[in-house]
DNA sequence: GTCTATATTTAGATAGAC
DNA sequence: GTCTATCTAAATATAGAC
């Protein structure tokens, strides 16, 4: 209905660039390391404009959590084409493996921002990060209980834990090879698990 | 053979209480958080002589590196009292559960000194955090193959990635309980690693 | 709605008195 | 060696013209 560049068209897609582009040089920068006139050039929006948008900066730290947040949805939900519990499991392990040279270079954008919010003294946007990893950590342990594996909940830490660890690592030492290794080993552990239990005790936590 | 108070041993206490306050602070805040002014406080020195001790912040930075580095030398010293390299790295394991609260609260120290160092674009202190890891890296995978454990050099990054993981995810989610959760799963997984390779081919990667 | 100019604040660093 | 006072730079945020 509205006219091909209509104002509010044009307004919400600048709205939408801002936001893209928080998500993108947060990651690459952290959040202490970037100033607002950082992201309004990569926006392509002048520094003053961007108040019109976002109040505050940490409102725009807040939309990069959510951009990332939407992105881990969206992989979840293409996952879940697949029937097989397992299969679904495996595929979110492909797909760290695959983003191996990102991760080497900048680490996993909710860690990094885990770990920065972190820091903070005050409360501000304290346990936002969190929250998003506690989304990502229920899909997989709802995966798991599909599955008819014991102790789905700490299956799921594991493997949520498993992926913060080495993409940290993968950052620390510059080499994505560490992405890949510890992807595999992840891929056969998946294998691993039981429907009755992981073949070993020692994988998973007793079921308390 | 310097009296009691000399000037030196003064100043070198002074450089001694920066250090150790700076490598606190830290932690606790970040680097980007963190002011000299902050630190300066916490050791109890005027700011401005702080510059008499360390040219810049980023030396500051380093020496609480160090200092974190320090720590890990000698934990890993005391735990070779122990003969059994198993013992050894299970006390390391048990010295990370015990740690928990601080690792809820702040994280690794190395680790998230890591993430911030990380998102410089300068090249400044580059590398400075994944070299304390290393070394880790290093003494773990030397226990691995005197127990003769196949593929030492991925068990120990599997390892150290867990450790990572855990502290990041304890503190992204405020909850020391991610610590002993973990931290008991990798006191099971050491045990299940056999001389002749681990029981279950899940748990570590083929040797290549 | 858009943008420029600028106010405000704060932190890293230095000069120089003692 | 120690410390105060201050310079300089940069970043968040705002006021107000267009």
């Amino acid at each position: 209905m509205t006219d091909a560049k209509s104002p509010r068209a044009r307004a919400a897609e600048k709205r939408r660039r801002l936001t893209t582009e928080a998500a993108r040089v947060l990651h690459r920068q952290g959040v202490e390391r970037t100033t607002l006139a950082d992201i309004a050039r990569a926006a392509d929006v002048p520094v003053g404009n961007v108040y019109y948008y976002f109040k505050t900066k940490d409102e725009l730290v807040l939309a990069a959590l959510s951009e990332h947040g939407a992105y881990l949805d969206e992989l979840t939900v293409r996952l879940e084409l697949s029937e097989d519990p397992r299969d679904r499991l495996k595929g979110l392990v492909e797909a760290w493996i695959e983003q191996r040279e990102v991760a080497a270079r900048h680490g996993c954008p909710t860690g990094s921002l885990a770990v920065e919010l972190g820091k903070r003294s005050d409360g501000t946007l304290d346990g936002e990060a969190g929250a998003v990893l506690g989304r990502l950590l229920d899909w997989a342990a709802r995966q798991f209980r599909a599955m008819g594996a014991p102790g789905p909940d700490d299956l799921a830490l594991t493997l949520v834990c498993a992926y913060q660890g080495m993409s940290l690592m993968a950052n620390a030492l510059r080499d994505p090879d560490v992405m890949a290794r510890e992807g595999r080993r992840l891929l056969e552990w998946l294998d691993s698990v039981q429907a009755t239990g992981p073949t070993t005790k020692s994988l998973s936590p007793r079921p308390r």
